[in-house]
DNA sequence: GATATGCATTGATATAGGGTAAGAAATGCA
DNA sequence: TGCATTTCTTACCCTATATCAATGCATATC
């Protein structure tokens, strides 16, 4: 069974050997090249993803071509676009890897199963979709409040490794800013000090 | 049972009468007056609201005073603070009613009850949770995409009835800008036309 | 019926962040 | 090692929206 999987599981979930080794036989490996996509908008989203090697992202892009980066997702994260997975609907979204990147997949039937044979399974999906859900709103409120400065700031706080690994231009469309903007942001941050 | 909530469930879900019963039975009245709190801010949520009269909404306010509202709730809408209510948290949001207001009221244990009895209620709840994660993704590519007007725009054609019933300066807190620009963008689409 | 209160409008001015373009720096590639 | 590509920075000007202040209505209060 994967290791970065296992290891995470034992941290959020109390599970037996068993029951982690069947979860794990659950979920299949892919191999993702830098740039590589895992869902294009259009696309029937047929998986979910837990990363358990390198960093993907999930975006749209808008009418004027405009990417907005609605979600980084680096190792021991789970990414995809429930609406499009659940509903079998063609989804508005794009993921990708940001770099060289492992991932297990989940597709439907295999979560069928493992609601259905691992029940404590249920209620940790409903737990990250409430994680998830308090975040976004979070966002919200943060974007309508505060400044792209004090967003940067926050952002590098929250997530300090994203910093290091991320494109600036990226965490620039997480932020709903300019890259040019968030390139005279800092400058203004670094001379502050 | 209340007629409100019957007519809702009947049209969501497929349940026996005594099923519907049961679940009546779980949820409390509360009569509201316009500016009746339902939550404060520090305080910890204990129910999750069924609006069956009125409409209430749900807002933070911001170190400057200002308010932001991420969702309005009229007749046949859930509202509440689901972080708060489900781990025990001083909540950071407020609840308040802006109309004369009638709700049920659902605790957790009466939560839990209902998920026992009635399991169908589980995946009902998860599918409202989901639907609510996908309008608040989509509101901040929105967000970060569209123009004030545009998002105005918007906000009209997907909320007709809310446009008649709640006041400019809330719209304009919950598109994100001041009650002054709104006023300035509602002129100009008129002159428009 | 007079007055206070809250909400919407309007005008004048300020500002954060955007658009465009060019160059510098870093990184990948051959 | 050197060229190409991508990423980041900087400068200039511009626009959308904010801020502040005043005014007009409508509604509630006494």
């Amino acid at each position: 069974m994967n290791e970065v999987l296992k290891k995470y599981l034992k941290n959020k979930i109390s599970l037996n050997e068993e029951q982690l080794e069947y979860w794990g036989s659950l979920l299949t490996l892919r191999d993702l090249n830098k740039n590589d996509f895992l869902l294009r908008e259009g696309d029937i989203s047929k998986h979910t993803a837990f990363v358990t090697k390198g960093c993907l992202r999930l975006y749209s892009i808008d009418l004027k071509g405009k990417e907005h980066i609605l979600q980084f997702a680096p190792e021991e994260w789970w990414i995809g676009d429930m609406e499009s997975f659940s509903k079998n609907t063609p989804s508005s979204y794009f993921i990708d890897a940001i770099e060289d990147s492992e991932v297990l997949l989940m597709d439907l039937p295999a979560q069928e199963t493992l609601f259905r044979q691992i029940p404590e399974a249920v209620a940790f999906f409903q737990q990250l979709m409430q994680n998830r859900q308090v975040a976004t709103q979070k966002r919200i409120i943060f974007s309508m409040s505060a400044s792209a400065e004090q967003r940067y700031l926050d952002f590098i706080k929250t997530y300090p490794s994203f910093t290091q690994r991320v494109p600036q231009h990226m965490i620039a469309s997480y932020l709903g800013i300019t890259p040019e903007s968030l390139s005279r942001i800092r400058k203004q941050v670094i001379t502050k000090k």
